[in-house]
DNA sequence: TCATTTGTGACTAAACATTTC
DNA sequence: AGAAATGTTTAGTCACAAATG
């Protein structure tokens, strides 16, 4: 019997001893999942201290951390040492954000698409590239990472970024997620750590769970991740990796100035991390902002991945992202991408080739671009307080809210109002975050008038 | 100090106690990491016994466990309780084929491609797609699971293989191997076992590798894997699911029969293992075979994830693959598929839509089937002692060899003579088998008359 | 500033399961 | 058939490190 009796002890969670069946740590984590699932503990909730847990249940304090550590690792709990372990935020339910459960009485806000109506420019293309090319050298499984003069028109491409380098280290991937997922894969092993922002792009965190492996928030301030506190965080922890969105991070709109980058490259160079640049925004950035001068890849060749897609700026039907990588890199990343893709549709690739070399690639994002621009001047209309910060072109806008309410019942009553956004909750990397946002898709509507109707409604219904 | 010395006694690895650091596990599995990868200790080696190495080093025997443990899970060794602990004989190098690495002064029986010829025909049909249809309901992130007229061809091609299904239990993936991908992504967590068969396909034991899942090979005869076996491991072993290629067995050219089927569809209801039916080569089979009757889907719907490829039957540059699931799975996988493909390109999902209702796809596997029996009677007419058995218009036949040299030494004697091929080491999915064979790919060749010289290489060198 | 709270990681101990001979 | 060899699993001990107040 414990020596203590915690009958009158306030502990949220005191899982029935009887209950459990050995081997006890493995129990006690199922039983832990279900309280979490059924929404008994829910997200924040304090769960007991290990050595609590243990005289209470009678058992070792280590098993009590066991079976915490198997929900830790399903990214159910968090812990953190002198303060506790804690309910995850998005413990209860997947938080991937994807296209397939539109709701056709809804305005979509939620989802970020690329201004599809550019859409009318790519399909022309797609005739002329089948028209006239050797189709047939397109259709076979040659040149898994891609073809030459695919990776030449890449490269074209992304030096207007400021990407030099070599076919050698260029290879091609369906997409951005499909290259962090490759990244990963490749280079990551379960249980390795990689810092992010605290507010960071929900999909990484999904492929970062099933891969299991830990994010660990950084804080930033409005120029991005804060350098100090990732040297902080990699002296206390086995940091493997970090993952950025300099450009423009998703879904803060943060644009990281120069300096920031250098301050951060020397962090990582210092720790020896792996940089997952995801560059996609690239095309709004490079060339519109003043400080922008090159990709934190130029800091960092031998230690980055860099990841390309043209998605947002070309095309996002067609599944074309291209990484950067070092050749100590190479072989791994080439073999996941076998693994994961076999090739990327040479077809796909080409025909962004195409778009990129007879210039209509520029047009095409030029075009997006003012797209993004008249719609970030309607949000500013509607939302005037809650501008002006972040990057001005970003296809997406993060507006604070004052509201208190978990984050399923928010995006509920935007449902209700026909509107679809995201509550900020969606996007935390790791423990709670104090202030709240909703993530605003401006590139999603399909057309102006729509997406002035979803801004009108959302403004109502914020401020009703 | 250890109570006994071991000076004298045939230990097949002793590594220098002094040179070990503390965390000793990782320490010491790092060590015998090296110590594999050097060459120092081959595939096959007998490590020293958990109990008479902690001796030998004066630690605790479980800290061998561990660092064996780490080893073990990075697939560098595997071991076999009451036998020991062994190098596995894929540790020093990847085993990943790819097509990549092609040397053009030789002739490729490694890499199965799917007699690239008939891609003229596809081209024709590319051109016919983007010049009548609407391409830009194709061009955006719609409907990433695949869209439903896609969905609807793809239920009409696989009916023909017996599938039967509704539209809501099909996704379109890129390509088999992704569709596997997803698939261990999905529905399988680290640690998890997987049943295959002895010999398996070679890229399947590298995804599984990646995601830390244990593979567990099953003796089979000439119709496949033994149900009995199967039943056996699976009360020893907590089993979680099982890899099958009933159609025509990739590397092995086993087709299984109903009979078999049913056998060990039974003992899969048993023990509630999740089937990963793999059935990309069921146009060769089905209405060919007489003993074809349905695939294994059929047998158990509520518990597989069959996959149909379309690389091997219409055209491998158009990556696509249908993946028919039971609702219960059907959540985490299109979850899993968002997160590793976004959508797959529904331009190419068109084209193969439009192939597939057209008729041409028919036409195209037909002509693909034509060119593989040429293919099969040249083989034989090379190896006859060797035909006859398995799959008679495999893409690839599977060659017994007397030759008991080291496998890489095998496959680099046949490149000297011209030729490429791949020794069965690569498709061992667990511990050695005693029977040595080559995978000999007939797809592969630019035209049956390269094809009939690099057979008639291969002949020359293995019986010179 | 320092003691307390709280989590982490490494190693040990012991019971257990399977294979071999 | 049973003892010995060999790997597996669970849970306990202990030193330590970070956060809190």
């Amino acid at each position: 019997m414990p020596i203590n009796s915690f009958e009158n002890y306030p502990m949220s969670w005191r899982p029935d001893k009887n209950e459990l069946t050995r081997p006890l740590y493995q129990s006690l984590a199922m039983r832990l999942e279900q309280d979490i699932a059924g929404g008994l503990l829910p997200p924040g909730t304090k769960l007991p201290p290990q050595r609590e847990l243990a005289d209470f249940l009678d058992v070792n304090f280590t098993t009590i951390t066991r079976a915490y550590k198997i929900c830790e690792t399903k990214g159910l709990i968090y812990a953190i040492t002198g303060s506790g372990t804690f309910v995850a935020p998005n413990a209860a339910r997947s938080v991937t954000i994807s296209k397939d459960s539109v709701d056709l009485d809804c305005i979509d806000l939620g989802f970020v698409a690329s201004f599809e109506q550019s859409n009318r420019l790519v399909a022309q293309a797609v005739r002329n590239v089948t028209e006239k090319c050797d189709l047939e050298s397109l259709l076979n499984y040659n040149h898994p990472t891609g073809l030459p003069h695919h990776k030449m028109a890449g490269l074209s491409w992304m030096s207007a970024f400021g990407i030099q380098a070599g076919t050698e280290q260029v290879a091609i991937a369906s997409g951005a997620l499909n290259a962090l997922t490759i990244t990963l894969m490749a280079l990551f092993e379960p249980g390795n750590r990689i810092a992010v922002d605290a507010f960071t792009f929900t999909n990484f965190i999904e492929i970062s769970k099933m891969f299991r492996i830990q994010l660990v928030p950084i804080p930033g301030d409005a120029n991005g991740m804060l350098p100090e506190e990732l040297d902080q965080q990699c002296r206390l922890l086995d940091i493997h990796g970090i993952f950025l969105m300099p450009s423009c991070s998703n879904p803060t709109t943060v644009m990281m100035p120069f300096a920031r980058k250098q301050q951060l490259a020397a962090v990582i160079r210092k720790h020896q991390l792996i940089l997952i640049e995801d560059d996609m925004h690239a095309f709004l950035t490079a060339g519109m902002m003043d400080d922008y001068r090159q990709p934190m890849y130029r800091l960092l060749p031998d230690r980055t991945i860099y990841i390309c897609s043209t998605s947002k700026s070309i095309c996002s039907g067609l599944r074309v992202a291209y990484m950067v990588y070092s050749d100590i890199y190479k072989e791994r990343i080439e073999t996941a991408i076998y693994n994961v893709n076999v090739k990327t549709s040479s077809l796909d690739a080409e025909i962004v080739a195409e778009l990129i070399l007879s210039g209509q690639a520029s047009a095409i994002a030029e075009h997006k671009k003012q797209l993004a621009r008249r719609a970030n001047e309607l949000y500013a209309a509607y939302f005037p307080h809650a501008s002006g910060i972040g990057h001005p072109l970003s296809f997406y806008r993060w507006l604070p809210i004052a509201s208190r309410e978990p984050a399923a019942r928010v995006e509920e009553a935007m449902r209700e109002h026909g509107i679809r956004v995201y509550h900020s909750e969606r996007f935390l990397s790791g423990a709670g975050v104090q202030d709240k946002f909703l993530r605003v898709a401006l590139a999603s509507a399909n057309s102006m008038e729509e997406l002035e109707r979803g801004l009108s409604l959302l403004q109502k219904s914020l401020y009703a």
